[in-house]
DNA sequence: CATGGAATTGCATAGTGTGCAAGTTTTGCG
DNA sequence: CGCAAAACTTGCACACTATGCAATTCCATG
């Protein structure tokens, strides 16, 4: 299991940091003279690396403010492809586990969830960011659903990704939020969702 | 009814001849080098307008290729905030009046559909495309069920965005298209979604 | 300590996007 | 008609974005 480059090895924790402190400089701008306003040029100097530098991390400055995308690792989620159970309640254990894997990083998610507050448009730069988490659910889904199901999968996808962004937003007004609260804050969102599609009995109205 | 610049005056028919001629220009180039190695330089070119010109339509190529926005007009859709019916019938009727007033134009959903078969990437940027009709049907939402489920409203919203652009594009099998058909496919999708969340009796297995 | 690989950087270059001002065309009205 | 206001097009200048390449430095491993 021993990789070329372990990611204990001084070079990858170097990168790491690296890559924090340019996502670190990008939201303390974007908060200090709105994110239109900040330049690329302006992130690499208070990160101190070049600006080459900063492109050799971030392919822009929406990335850089998101960070280190969320992805699913090398978890076996074998179980989760073979399930035939409901769909819900596989898809808060198949959170839980990449959400607390990730970590929950308070004060990067205060500074996010204000800057959100502040410029409606970087909603969207940060639900994006979790695009990659939704391709490889929307594969799992397929895997479990079959091919013919390929739309759907998308869409649910799409859906679990949008919940996952707000539910980590939300968990900011939690005083030590924990990745059961941002899980239990995602499947709220998209159990309301279905309640909406499929009113039965005692479902709000539509 | 006089508007200060009538829809069918001539500066307006001219704005929309460029605005699709910038498209058309777009989509031929994009089909022909691929979307990732047309400039906005060969557009302006292709279409006969100056640079310039072409910033004054569109905000970058991603905005020409997808073209004018769908969008709602002045329409009156009181009936739909007040409506406690089931939400999916009332969503039926209100996609019905919005795609059947922008009308089909099988040509140019041909073109798209190509693109989007050959670069998996453009199927974002035609998503992305229905942000305004997104966040206006968001709105129409929150009125409907309130500002206390906003956050649903807007997952909702986007769920509808989604499967509304999978729709168009579907719908170029068929050999005449119709409004009728896109608002089919797309309600067909939501409902497979539901399905999914909230497995009733003999839906099918998560 | 030597060598290969990774990271940083500068430089050159192509493309993106906006503000401004000048010039033209269209519109609406007396 | 004829004229003034409004709308549209364009060129130009400028700042910013993004990538490829080559030189250099720094880390990893034997």
């Amino acid at each position: 299991m021993t990789q070329p480059t372990p990611s204990s090895s001084l070079n990858a924790r170097r990168r790491r940091r690296t890559a924090r402190d340019i996502q670190n400089a990008t939201l303390g701008l974007a908060l200090a003279h709105g994110f239109g306003h900040v330049t690329t040029g302006m992130i690499a100097d208070a990160a101190g690396v070049s600006l080459r530098t900063f492109f050799n991390y971030f392919p822009n400055k929406e990335a850089a403010l998101a960070g280190e995308p969320l992805r699913f690792k090398n978890f076996d989620f074998s179980w989760f492809r073979a399930s035939r159970q409901p769909l819900l309640p596989d898809l808060e254990r198949l959170l839980g586990e990449i959400v607390a894997d990730a970590g929950i990083d308070r004060e990067r998610l205060c500074r996010i969830e204000e800057l959100c507050r502040t410029d409606t448009n970087l909603q969207a730069v940060f639900a994006n960011s979790l695009q990659g988490l939704v391709d490889q659910l929307a594969d799992l889904l397929v895997a479990r659903m079959g091919e013919d199901a390929r739309q759907t999968a998308e869409l649910v996808a799409a859906l679990v990704g949008r919940a996952l962004a707000n539910a980590y937003r939300a968990s900011v007004h939690d005083d030590e939020p924990t990745s059961d609260v941002v899980v239990r804050l995602t499947i709220r969102q998209i159990h309301a969702v279905g309640a909406l599609l499929h009113p039965v009995d005692g479902d709000e109205r539509g």
